[in-house]
RNA sequence: GCGGGAGUAGCUCAGUGGUAGAGCAUUAGCUUCCCAAGCUGAGGGUCGUGGGUUCGAACCCCAUUUCCCGCUCCA
């Protein structure tokens, strides 16, 4: 497929003009752990500036959190992380498909139920309107019969699952006979628990209680700091806290480059808001997060909102802003309601109140929460893919060009003297001094100056600054476009001001 | 984890058992007044890793690892 050949060659391309290496290369790499080059830190340090410029500095009930990576083990048992996060798994040897044991179970159960329904419906019908569906539920004996069943299935998955017993899950599969809905097999592997926390000691190994987790979101840095960021910053409810910082998850299968890492990087904002205002909230975040997207100069068609069907323990609400990969639509930015689950189960777990003193309402609560999480490598990448351009110029020759937003580009402006004699290198370093300070700038002397702006094109520099020999006699330079390739000669005390206004003007 | 494909210079790749190659890139110089120009030199590879077969392996066999695709999973 021809989107297949283009993710590769911006894979390939990404790696030749130093975006993203594999990690630990020179050992044979790792597996989906990806370094970034030269120009891929830049990339991704501008995408957080310019994210954290439009949270933090934009609004002002909105303030920053650096939270560390490892937190207390009883984080993410209130977090739902550490029953929630281990799968049990399952293969079937015959159709080589995997399932979540649980839900092969679970699946069955809603077999049953539906047939349940059917009774109900057929007995609905026959009856007419005199029918009294919870009489009938109560005594049919078929119906009853089937609820029996899933009572005695829930029992034995419910301990099962709490306690890890991965032999009766699998013997528990075996007694229902439950056959793979691919190839109709019953020959399935033993039940194989996958933990996605990575996990690891913290003090002294000898003891066996000082296991701790690599956190798997950045989320729950923020919860409990929420007070501490309250009360000292005195922040009234609506307020937000903003979070950019890496998270672990060992994911059974990591793949498509730097789109589901193992150790990769969130921007996340936790929004706290009065209870029963979450909806209006959501709904703010889900817009203001869209154009923040769009705001980058990507067509609106290759975004799209999906909202989530089946929600997350946490969640009363929820959506993803999924983005046209070269694989396809895939999620970019989670906005969740989260309700107030999260403080509320660190007050439990840790027996701390976490209230708010609402003073129009003069009483205490847990705030709800609205969350905006979104990816920073993925929106890297989904930078990336947009940008990735191979284009034929008029003379017949190709061109690559990543056209990045110049506000994310890794190089803002290249300077290059025409010639490497008379005196243009000296001028070209001038005005390279002269604009450093404020730009990542590039200094280039080497190969003809065609070249040179196609070194630049293919990692997105959006403009070449040429010093020639009508420098040296009226002080003007010529300053090429990356994406028109066009050139206008300017006066070198302007050079600064027109790039600050082209750059800012996105 | 299963199935398929791939791994040779920085990149793209050629090389079917007999002295490791090309183009581009890098580098030194010459030439060149605006879109990957030309000329002359130079550097760079234990052919992913380990084992086996063979007088001899980049090439054949086994194992392993990484990447890509599909399945699966994705709070």
């Amino acid at each position: 497929m021809a989107n297949e050949d283009i993710f590769k060659k911006i894979i390939a391309h990404s790696k030749e003009y130093g975006f993203v290496f594999q990690s630990s290369e020179i050992y044979d790499g790792l597996s989906a752990v990806y370094d970034y080059g030269q120009n891929g830190v830049e990339l991704k340090k501008n995408i957080k500036e310019y994210w954290w410029k439009s949270m933090v500095q934009y609004h002002e009930n909105i303030v920053g959190l650096d939270s560390a990576i490892f937190m207390h083990p009883t984080t993410w048992k209130a977090s739902g992380h550490v029953d929630a996060f281990s799968d049990p798994m399952i293969d079937n040897k015959d159709s080589k498909k995997r399932y979540r044991a649980d839900v092969l179970v679970e699946d069955y159960l809603a077999k049953i139920e539906a047939k349940i329904d059917k009774e109900v419906s057929k007995a609905e019908k026959r009856f007419g309107e005199s029918f009294d569906k919870d009489q009938f539920i109560a005594t049919n004996p078929r119906v009853l019969a089937n609820q029996g069943k899933i009572e005695e299935i829930k029992n034995r998955l419910y301990p099962a699952m709490e306690n890890d017993d991965l032999a009766g899950i699998k013997q528990l599969i075996e007694d229902l006979e439950i056959a793979c809905p691919v190839s109709g097999s019953r020959n399935w592997t033993d039940v194989r628990q996958f933990n996605l926390m990575f996990s690891t000691q913290m003090g002294s190994l000898s003891e066996d209680t000082n296991q701790i987790f690599l956190r798997p979101e950045t989320a729950q840095g923020i919860f409990v700091n929420y007070l501490n960021v309250q009360k000292t910053g005195r922040m009234k409810i609506p307020f937000g806290i903003a979070q950019i910082g890496k998270a672990f998850r060992n994911e059974i299968v990591a793949r498509q480059f730097i789109f589901r890492m193992r150790e990769f990087e969130q921007m996340e904002m936790q929004f706290f808001v009065k209870p029963g205002e979450e909806m209006k909230w959501y709904e703010y975040w889900k817009d203001a997060r869209m154009k923040w997207h769009l705001s980058l100069g990507i067509p609106a068609e290759k975004y799209r909102f999906h909202n989530h069907e089946k929600l997350a323990h946490y969640a009363n609400a929820a959506a993803d802003i999924e983005f046209d990969f070269p694989f396809g639509f895939k999620e970019l930015e989670g906005i969740h309601s989260r309700t107030d689950f999260d403080l509320g189960a660190h007050q439990e777990f840790s027996g701390k109140k976490l209230q708010y003193f609402d003073p129009e309402l003069n009483e205490s609560y847990v705030p709800y929460v609205v969350e905006t999480s979104i990816g920073l490598d993925r929106t890297f990448l989904a930078v990336l893919s947009h940008a990735f351009t191979e284009e034929k110029l008029e003379d017949g020759s190709e061109r690559v060009v990543m056209k990045i937003p110049p506000v994310l580009a890794p190089v803002k402006v290249a300077i290059l003297p025409l010639m490497k004699k008379d005196g243009l290198p000296e001028k070209a370093r001038e005005i390279m001094d002269s604009l450093k300070f404020d730009y990542m700038c590039q200094y280039e002397e080497k190969d003809a100056i065609g070249r040179r702006y196609r070194r630049h094109d293919a990692i997105g520099t959006p403009y070449c600054i040429t010093v020639d020999h009508q420098t040296l006699e009226d002080q003007t330079v010529t300053i090429r476009e990356r994406d028109t390739m066009e050139q206008e000669r300017i006066s070198v005390d302007l050079v600064s001001s027109v790039i600050e206004k082209k750059i800012k003007g996105i």
